[in-house]
DNA sequence: CCTCAATTACGAAACTTTTCGTAATTAGCT
DNA sequence: AGCTAATTACGAAAAGTTTCGTAATTGAGG
């Protein structure tokens, strides 16, 4: 029921963790550069948000010559677990196997994954007994 | 890649949109009533909320007698899938795969449901050739 | 048809997020 | 050391969200 979450980043700050986590540390421009592929946004604006997400702790950063190297401090795996429980809670009442259902059934899964996910299936069986 | 959506509930708005998804058209005070069942707040809060999401077309409403009657007119399956695109793109970096491993991994799921999950992969199986 | 309790409308305050202009600082280069 | 381009700091405006007090409206019962 609760939902007493730690992290609750913004939309922005989602996007800037995103290209943290996928790039690492990295510099506001090269956080800029990788956000301005997909829409278009000010410097400072990035820049400023980066400095927000450092003063709540969402990454922090180290002098390198005269720029920062920003890094995220908010592990991608708890993030994703936060973000999961959270839909699942609104949008889906709860039922991860609603979730699934939709998720498989909306993208295109390929058959090695599926079998990946049949395997994990198989396991949750085995150890259980509901 | 593109996130060009068109609904992007608040908070809030999902919290009333939940509400109306389970209970059908509602008044605000069955509104309220409810969302103070796991939080505290205040009746013209919930009647503002829900006036503002009569105002995007979040919701529509009807008079009867004095009050008025609300209803979703987002479709709960839309907003699933759209809210859930949004966590695989920004969270799961597109892998549908992992946040289903992600989902069963950190709930627990019934051996039916699993089952029924199961099934679903079988199906997609047999439909795919890659 | 009058009253009153319930409901809605209005508006504004507090807060957060997003955006960016401009000033200050810094490191690298000559 | 001094200049310049890059970078960061500062601050504030604009927009959106959340909250609620108070006024206006409404319908049901007497």
């Amino acid at each position: 029921m609760m939902n007493k979450n730690k992290y609750n980043p913004t939309e922005s700050e989602l996007e800037v963790l995103k290209i943290l986590w996928t790039k690492g540390p990295s510099t506001v421009q090269t956080v800029n550069d990788e956000l301005n592929k997909s829409k278009e946004v000010g410097y400072t604006t990035t820049l400023k948000i980066m400095q927000i997400m450092s003063d709540k702790g969402l990454v922090n950063r180290t002098k390198a010559g005269r720029k920062h190297i920003y890094n995220a401090l908010v592990n991608q795996h708890a993030a994703q677990k936060i973000l999961l429980e959270k839909v699942l809670d609104t949008a889906f009442s709860g039922s991860a196997m609603n979730l699934v259902m939709h998720a498989l059934g909306n993208t295109r899964t390929s058959k090695h994954e599926l079998n990946q996910i049949k395997q994990l299936i198989e396991k949750l069986e085995r150890e259980q007994n509901d």
